[in-house]
DNA sequence: TATATATTTAGATAGTTGTCTAAATATTTA
DNA sequence: TAAATATTTAGACAACTATCTAAATATATA
């Protein structure tokens, strides 16, 4: 994954607020998309960006898929940020 | 401007590019466009975008237009970022 | 095992975006 | 003031993306 496919995963307000809403405990598809007026498929194809570019992790529960924050990654692109002015 | 907007500005491979070399200097918008293989319209684009993003700022030197990055934007959104996780 | 529930995959479509050419605007120089 | 240089604006178009409906997959329960 690039950089910018990394951004390109958070430029999308849908996507913004799935991760606000993951940021407060983990939920699964539906509980997610309970708060959205979309359909779940539109909603399963957020989730899989986010989880193409590794935000997100998921974990299967019996029937459900509970989506989680991939911490790390954002701690990466917390780095990345800062850094940008430090090297030429 | 929305986070999500800025990030938009930030996922495009070109744009990406423009920041990485006005980290280095300052630059005029045809010199910006001697590294790539674009027309001028569509690099005035991709600039537009940037600036409006508060990602940029433009000034008038002669016939030329130097644009520079806006250092506050981006310490903004490394803040943002180190901030993500420590507020519900 | 049949049915219900949760989610994803497939395929279609409308809206957005990056690219181009042509034309317009702004500045400098002959 | 006319021509040259630098850049942007306008308009068209192809590629990409967010959305939808319909169907498929996976798990749980009657």
């Amino acid at each position: 994954m690039t950089l910018h496919s990394t951004f390109a995963a958070l430029a999308d307000p849908t996507r913004h607020k799935i991760l606000m809403l993951l940021k407060k405990k983990d939920m699964s598809a539906g509980e997610i998309g309970s708060h959205f007026d979309i359909t779940a498929p539109s909603l399963s194809h957020h989730l899989g960006i986010l989880k193409n570019a590794d935000l997100v992790k998921s974990r299967r529960n019996g029937q459900e898929i509970i989506y989680s924050l991939s911490i790390s990654t954002f701690e990466e692109l917390s780095d990345t940020m800062i850094n940008f002015f430090k090297t030429k």
